[in-house]
DNA sequence: GTACGGCCCTGTTAGC
DNA sequence: TGCTAACAGGGCCGTA
């Protein structure tokens, strides 16, 4: 499932591709979810750009297309036509240069929105973000002092995006494992928060320089995969043991998202 | 304002 | 073998 690195690696292989193109023709699935992409028809595609989970596509009219890829969201160059013949393809955008810009996503937890440039207060998780994780004004103090404005368990409070933004299921158990938090404790502090705030931003790093974590879906623009999948040390592998300790892994829901955590070293 | 449960989706897998 | 049910989960929304 696309989290930061992923959408950040997408980010990248649009970005010197995108810029300047002209939108000739645009179409989409009919869920509400989708059909804003022909608002930009007409309109030229100018820098790409990110927050947290959400790539922003800027327009030379003064707006932004934002892209979530939800859970199976792929962006895709594609020839002069858009492959209508893929019973995935969400939305398409035919542009100037002969290529078509497309959004394939299986399970529909994508989504796309046009908003004026800046402007996300209709994008409800978006206008309640965080900073990103390398902002200079992200320190630990300021980190530690979201997770304490809240009484929910830390996993909750990592995926809700607000101490800092771009974290999904697979990053948060990463990252909690690595500074040996339990994800259900619901305060740290604040040398524990240093660490995680440190542990949060190495995982989110390991996962960039991986190319993002395939775990089944997950493809670049490029159509590649990830590679960070061969380096978790904790999601996804319950029943296996710690890499730290050798102790069995565990895993619970929280936040209705599975999470995996080791009894022993990250223990309440 | 905050917390929580339910919903959206469909391919894959487990179980009968 | 073939069918059914459970499962995966990010974001949003209604309710308490």
């Amino acid at each position: 499932m696309p989290e930061l690195p992923e959408v950040e690696t997408v980010r990248r292989q649009l970005q010197p591709r995108l810029p300047g193109r002209r939108v000739l023709e645009a179409g989409s699935h009919p869920s509400a979810k989708f059909t804003p992409a022909t608002e930009v028809t007409g309109a030229a595609f100018g820098d790409v750009g990110r927050r947290g989970k959400f790539l922003l596509l800027s327009t030379d009219d003064g707006r932004e297309l934002i892209v979530h890829l939800g859970m199976t969201g792929v962006v895709r160059f594609g020839g002069p036509e858009p492959e209508l013949d893929d019973p995935y393809l969400r939305a398409w955008w035919r542009l100037d240069d002969r290529t078509t810009l497309e959004f394939a996503d299986v399970r529909r937890f994508g989504r796309l929105r046009v908003v004026p440039a800046g402007d996300y207060s209709s994008i409800p998780t978006l206008a309640v973000a965080g900073p990103e994780p390398w902002d200079p004004e992200l320190t630990p103090k300021r980190f530690h002092a979201s997770i304490k404005a809240s009484k929910r368990a830390i996993k909750t409070q990592l995926l809700s995006q607000r101490p800092v933004a771009g974290v999904g299921n697979i990053y948060a158990d990463e990252a909690l494992w690595a500074a040996e938090i339990n994800p259900k404790v619901t305060r740290v502090g604040l040398d524990r928060a240093t660490v995680l705030l440190d542990e949060v931003r190495a995982a989110l790093e390991r996962g960039l320089e991986g190319g993002g974590t395939t775990l089944r879906d997950y493809r670049n623009v490029e159509g590649g995969t990830g590679e960070n999948q061969k380096r978790l040390a904790a999601y996804g592998r319950a029943g296996e043991p710690c890499l730290r300790c050798d102790t069995t892994l565990v895993s619970d829901v929280i936040d209705a998202r599975t999470t995996t955590w080791c009894p022993a070293c990250q223990r309440r």
